[in-house]
DNA sequence: AGCACGCCGACT
DNA sequence: GTCGGCGTGCTC
């Protein structure tokens, strides 16, 4: 990025005033165009300072990156600066760093990463131009009384054991960047460890980030953090960033951590971008969790940003999981990141003991083992509760006719509509993918027959026949669908745990962040659909995940159960939960990539395309991959890329878009990387040729 | 991505 | 005669 630092005072253009300076200064903007943008101005708005600039017919926020020396245009081709914004601070160096790396690193302009990091208020013309603006949302905020925090009464430490207090103090003292692998089962006090080291970097007067996959699963993290820190440092110092607060709010924890007047930052994978003058040790919880992964737009890893950043600013990064991504896992083993481990539960006695049930000879009544049911019912006598999880929802993945064999088929996706019980009396079939909804026909549309059965089972079916099979027991279910309404997970969550429930049924909703205190049996079914989508993070994803329900049994008593069916059971994956054994997994799995040459032993790159009919989605790829033969001498680094052939997504078309994807492939990082840089800058021209959209995805997650 | 321009069809 | 459909071209 040419930054330059010199302050050159243009010599005045002869239509402004004598003696009049003017200065040049380089934008970025939120616009698809590759590049920065050169402006006039007779301010000298420092590197980091927002403007309003004129763009074509309108204005746009952005953010001076540098002044060049010699701008890209000629200097009569450059327009005036509207105005520059000072009612924030410059965005500090490091942030622009940062924003810098994570542009080039993921291969999009500059400006399309900085401003949508931005709160709201602070990218938006009309807080400061036309008749509602008010000087800006900052000065508006600060007429405002300051916002009074809940008080929260103070909480003393726990102690810690000789685990935690080793791995806490270890970290607390690193006076240099070292990113720290904190290695711990679900219940072990990796919070604790992560509490002791943030107060002796609070100490010594530095802020601290610190990262959850999804904050509204974890109220009860965010109150013991505040109640915490509170005596630490006061009850203002935390500020709390997701994509669940309003505007007003996301701009207030910004403005707070960038002031310096909040010391701890609690927040999802966008507060990576927030601006921490002061920071001092970064923690990313749960690091392996998806959530980190932007899907949309920048699709950045925050939680490999999140290291960057520690490396930048020469601060510690603790990345903390009890199932390490076999990214994290390598880097550890190789010696590149420090390890603690922390091997004691610290309130149940022991782990919940994790069967298979070989269902392959087995008859299942929908869908459950004897075996299963039986658990299911001492724990009913028991007085404790169960879980049933299925990563499906809706009552029936598909609905399908007995005599003709019509199946229930999205009218714009390559997918089944999946049948939902109703609310009220009809039942309805809905495209997970697009949306879709439709009511259920009467009769086979094709042959007439009133035959129409549902196939298979998701979480409504389930429940349904749960309350048949156990007509005392009280149910619940919990799913997308159970939660849509804003508060309703919160209020269902609370049933749980007030022990108003016998039996939960639920989707991956559950695995995360809740405590159930008593809960004594985890039933999972259809696991294997989890282990057999095609791609090939999926046995570590379905370990983790596991892991994680496994960890909500019995965490307050001993005995907890955990019963997985499957028809598969000899599957490393499985055997691996069954005795607890990431290490196991971890090595088996990292000695398969290797072999095989996958991540995090080669590194990735993903080209989707998107058009009307599949054919142009999959000649734009064909054509893209052609372009390093074309032209040998732009792409020096071809011989150590892989390129594969373009092939069709699994779900090829959805809401009438078929989509088409490359794989590159390179086990050599920065080959890769200049690679796509070259390849990144032609594919616009192609695009716009085969009027295709495309997205090209650094690291990606699924393949 | 916006937004204006432009060149054709259906209305007051 | 004009309103408005969306193709195409430009933005420091």
């Amino acid at each position: 990025m040419p930054v330059s630092s010199q302050d050159i005072p243009i010599p005045a253009a002869p239509s402004a005033g004598p003696g009049a300076p003017v200065f040049w200064l380089r934008v970025a903007l939120d616009v698809p165009l590759h590049g920065l943008f050169d402006y006039r101005s007779d301010v000298k708005a420092a590197v980091g300072a927002r403007v309003i600039v004129p763009f074509g017919t309108r204005q746009l926020v952005g953010v001076v990156v540098g002044h060049p020396a010699t701008p890209a245009l000629e200097p009569e081709q450059l327009r005036d600066v509207v105005m520059v914004l000072d009612d924030t601070d410059p965005l500090p160096e490091d942030w622009l760093r940062l924003a810098s790396f994570a542009a080039r690193y993921y291969q999009r302009p500059l400006g399309e990463v900085i401003l949508p990091a931005l709160p709201a208020g602070l990218r938006k013309v009309s807080a400061y131009l036309g008749k509602r603006a008010a000087g800006g949302p900052v000065r508006r905020m600060d007429r405002r009384a300051a916002s009074k925090s809940a008080a929260v009464p103070a909480d003393q430490p726990p102690r810690l054991n000789a685990e935690q207090a080793d791995a806490a103090a270890a970290i607390g003292a690193l006076q240099e960047h070292r990113t720290v692998l904190l290695h711990g089962v679900t219940g072990s006090g990796k919070t604790e460890v992560y509490l002791h080291a943030a107060q002796q970097v609070l100490a010594r007067g530095r802020q601290v980030l610190f990262m959850v996959p999804e904050i509204n699963l974890t109220p009860q993290f965010e109150l013991s953090l505040r109640a915490r820190l509170s005596a630490v440092a006061g009850p203002r110092a935390l500020a709390v960033m997701h994509s669940g607060l309003s505007d007003g709010e996301r701009l207030q924890a910004w403005i707070g951590v960038q002031r310096g007047e909040a010391r701890v930052l609690l927040g999802t994978r966008l507060s990576v971008f927030a601006p921490m003058p002061e920071l001092g040790l970064i923690v990313v919880d749960e690091e392996h969790d998806v959530s980190y992964k932007q899907q949309d737009g920048l699709r950045y890893s925050a939680r490999d940003l999140a290291v960057w950043r520690g490396r930048d600013r020469n601060i510690p990064v603790v990345l903390g999981s009890a199932t390490p991504s076999l990214e994290t896992w390598n880097h550890a083993e190789r010696g590149h990141y420090l390890r603690f481990t922390l091997g004691k539960r610290a309130k149940a006695a022991e782990p919940p003991a994790v069967r298979l049930v070989d269902t392959r000879r087995l008859a299942l009544q929908q869908g459950f083992s004897p075996q299963l049911l039986e658990a299911m019912e001492s724990r009913l006598q028991l007085g404790q509760q169960s879980l049933v999880f299925l990563n499906r929802r809706g009552y029936a993945p598909v609905l399908n006719c007995g005599s003709c064999g019509w199946v229930s088929q999205c009218p714009r996706c390559t997918a089944y509509t999946v049948m939902h019980r109703g609310g009220g009396r009809f039942n309805s079939l809905q495209c997970h993918h697009c949306g879709y909804q439709a009511r259920v026909p009467r009769a086979c549309p094709d042959c007439g027959d009133q035959d129409l059965k549902p196939m298979g089972r998701g979480t409504q079916r389930v429940e349904e026949y749960l309350a048949e099979r156990f007509p005392q027991a009280r149910i619940a279910r919990i799913d997308a669908d159970s939660t849509r309404l804003k508060g309703s997970a919160a209020a269902l969550f609370a049933k749980v745990h007030a022990g108003e429930v016998d039996i939960l049924v639920g989707t991956q909703m559950v695995a995360k962040g809740h405590d159930f205190a008593n809960l004594g049996l985890v039933g999972v079914l259809n696991a294997d659909a989890m282990l057999f989508a095609q791609d090939f993070r999926a046995p570590e994803r379905l370990f983790a995940q596991l892991m994680q329900v496994a960890g909500r049994a019995g965490r307050h008593e001993a005995g907890g159960e955990v019963i997985i069916q499957t028809d598969y059971p000899d599957q490393p994956v499985y055997q691996a939960l069954v005795r607890h054994d990431y290490h196991g997994f971890a090595r088996y799995g990292l000695a398969e990539r290797e072999a095989v040459g996958l991540p995090p032993f080669a590194h990735q790159a993903l080209l989707t395309a998107e058009a009307r009919e599949l054919r142009m989605s999959l000649e734009f790829l064909a054509r893209a991959r052609d372009l390093p033969a074309a032209d040998r001498e732009a792409y020096p680094e071809a011989d150590a890329i892989t390129l594969y052939d373009p092939v069709p997504l699994r779900v090829v078309r959805v809401a009438n878009i078929e989509r088409a994807q490359l794989l590159v492939e390179s086990r050599n990082r920065p080959a890769l990387q200049r690679f796509l840089a070259q390849w990144a800058a032609a594919l616009p021209d192609l695009a716009r040729e085969l009027r295709i959209r495309y997205n090209l995805e650094v690291d990606p997650l699924e393949i």
